[in-house]
DNA sequence: ACGACTTGCCTAAAGGCTTTAGGTAACTGC
DNA sequence: GCAGTTACCTAAAGCCTTTAGGCAAGTCGT
């Protein structure tokens, strides 16, 4: 009976390997016991139960995320640092799609609080700095990224532009441009 | 043995309506027959089985927003027809959350192809009549407005703009109206 | 109207994932 | 080296999926 060593971290950070290997909706309780050769039970000391697992893989994508922002926008400005932190998405969601999917996953309020959906917002009104925005404009602004960012990777990680030209990589690079000069030249009510 | 009836087409609609009410990752062919009150297996006659009926589901989806994203349409151009396209997707999202969720589904492509997806990039293309858009540019704005409408959609949904001010519906419009400005003054290359 | 065919729904059964209860063996520290 | 903790185990129950094979409720030809 020789004894792995599970934790909750290696749990957590072997779940999010498996969902990008397989899926993130693949991912389960069962399978990851296999991935470390134990038993399906012995899993559950460590996690409360398979939605705890998700939520776990969840957080610890929403943190690498924000950790890649970070860095991305270190030093950066303005269009600079729109582009830097847009293509932090969509490279990540590129490299790791299922912990980008599990990014996704609806957090109950308590560990929504926990997570690092906050730091995603900061920054994304720190981008906004190099644009002149006031409240409310900000705040909708803010907005439009997210969705944005959000709608464009998930849409073409699931194959929502596949096959046609122009190519991805050029539209994308041309959305960015598009919000730069939308977030200059933001409409006033 | 009283027949109840089923066919693949009441299955799909019962199954979206199910999807509504607990959640598109919920339904499960279990739960249909529990709402038909049949036994499971006699699904599996009009199922091939439960990736086909959420596939079936999707479709369905897919479909009704198609039909009321042309309903919207007739007879309106520019920034109104923009606007009655945008709330559409919108309004579907919010009545009719786990279908919304179903019309996410990743298609195999056979099903993609039979599916009203063509139908919605037509009538996004067509949006843009309305603004002076030449190719390539014109396909980069069905994207981002694709991007945009499900991105902001399934953030909202899902919570990611809950309990902050401003509301949302004000964010909403600004941002319907940030993207009419911007389609009016698309950045050349 | 009645027999034959079709088919809709059934029972039965096997296999997989989740979750809980309770046991045993391997580490930890005095 | 012994006591206590804890990591992993076996066992079992419950639910969902999927297939195979059966009977009765419809439908159709005569």
């Amino acid at each position: 009976m020789a004894r792995v060593g599970l934790t909750t971290e290696r749990l957590a950070r072997a779940g999010a390997e498996l969902a990008d290997e397989v899926g993130f909706a693949q991912v389960t309780v069962s399978a990851l016991a296999k991935r470390f050769d134990v038993k399906v039970a012995s899993l559950y000391s460590h996690v409360k139960n398979s939605h705890d697992l998700k939520t776990k893989i969840a957080l610890l994508a929403l943190e690498e995320l924000a950790d890649r922002g970070a860095a991305a926008l270190a030093g950066r400005a303005g269009k600079d640092a729109l582009a830097a932190f847009a293509n932090v998405y969509r490279d990540y969601a590129r490299e790791h799609p299922g912990r980008y999917a599990a990014a996704q996953l609806r957090l109950d309020p308590e560990a929504a609080a926990a997570s690092a959906g906050g730091r995603h917002a900061q920054m994304t009104r720190a981008i906004l700095r190099g644009y002149d925005l006031a409240e409310p404009d900000q705040t909708h602004a803010v907005r439009l990224l997210g969705s944005v960012f959000h709608g464009y990777v998930s849409l073409e990680l699931g194959g929502g532009f596949s096959h046609s030209a122009p190519d991805t990589q050029e539209t994308w690079s041309r959305i960015i441009d598009a919000l730069d000069a939308l977030l200059r030249n933001w409409p006033t009510a």
